[in-house]
DNA sequence: CAGTTACGCTACGACTCGTAGCGAAAGCAG
DNA sequence: CTGCTTTCGCTACGAGTCGTAGCGTAACTG
């Protein structure tokens, strides 16, 4: 993140790293009361205590200041040792649901994903600040399972499985949260889980 | 859909079924080349040869206006027989994946949706549109390989297990697609209906 | 024919956009 | 402390979009 920032030079005024705090936390505040559409940057200044002119010499725009404030959101998924592999898939699954109940995550993350459509750079820039950095905890997750004895080990070097699995956990907790509207719970969570470790079970000997 | 007409009258002059269809067609061409926060209902109105006003009378917003143009899109989604669920299913994927290709169904899709997580009303109307009108994709699958004996009889009478897997795979579907950005090509599409039938196989017995 | 509704067109105030120019503030090197 | 540099808040600006209103005309019905 922060590639906004061109070049820190040393000499002159520093930029106000508090300013930057405040205009995200704005921009997620806005996101929750007007949603991504209505949000225009000149209240997010406002909202921040910032002048207009002060935003645009760090963001390029709405696109780019929306994937920053969104992308600290996800910061905070954790996955700790649950002792099983299902009970760490179903741990992370509920944390990803917890942070997509957040109507700033939802509103947001959406609508930077449909503008990235249209945008390459958008879209890699997404890929570095959220994707990408989540993607860890499926490598944490087989690697501890492995190590268990849970599943066997990769037979893909290119990982392509882990890039699989990465997309059906978080298009499926999306999808549901999000397109379905339907609580992403407990119970939902195990029969997800189950259904997917019987899968990965499987394919090892097919 | 077409809920936007409040009550078809008896008299006067009828809407013309032509704008109809050109205000549509302009909006997912209008959704091709500029996106959806750069795409403007005048901009439309003019494409499609048509008053600005015109437009206003029949649909709320932008909202309404894509929702109906990206709708249409789906409305191919078919599923002939294969002769084996694994065919059938993807076979599905593919198409989806297919439209999901097209850009006019990327930026609009996701758009809306990312608009709907702060209007119920406006999830509902993805709900019917969208949403339901493509579930029976999925009962029609399981009917299917029941009859083939490739699946045992449903356990559950409240088709939780048909939402999870409508769930699954459009989750991931979009996710792969717009997310991860990558092809979602014959290849992947078996790995993935690989995956997601052996769990639903082993799902039945715990 | 008269009655009713949809249509195209024009115009409007309100708002947002992104940028430019200014003087003041906050650092750093000498 | 004194220049030097960069950022800051503020104001103002033209351009573009929004959604609506008003008007005369077109299309269809009984």
């Amino acid at each position: 993140m922060q590639s906004r920032t061109p070049v820190p030079r040393a000499t002159g005024r520093p930029r106000s790293a508090a300013a930057d705090a405040a205009i995200l936390a704005a921009t997620r505040e806005a996101l929750v009361e007007l949603g991504w559409s209505k949000l225009t940057l000149g209240d997010v200044a406002t909202r921040a205590g910032v002048a207009k002119t002060t935003l645009y010499r760090r963001w390029a725009g709405k696109n780019e200041l929306v994937v920053d404030a969104v992308a600290e959101l996800f910061d905070e998924l954790r996955m700790p040792d649950r002792g099983s592999l299902a009970a760490d898939i179903e741990g992370v699954v509920l944390q990803f649901a917890a942070i997509l109940a957040r109507p700033e995550a939802r509103s947001g993350l959406m609508a930077v994903i449909a503008e990235s459509t249209r945008d390459d750079a958008l879209r890699e820039r997404i890929r570095e600040s959220i994707v990408d950095r989540q993607k860890r905890l499926v490598h944490q997750g087989r690697t501890r399972a492995q190590q268990r004895g849970e599943l066997p080990a990769d037979p893909d070097p290119t990982s392509r499985t882990a890039d699989l699995i990465f997309d059906i956990v978080a298009g499926t907790v999306v999808h549901r949260t999000l397109v379905s509207a339907e609580p992403t719970d407990e119970e939902w969570a195990r029969a997800f889980t189950s259904l997917l470790l019987l899968g990965l079970r499987g394919s090892a000997a097919p």
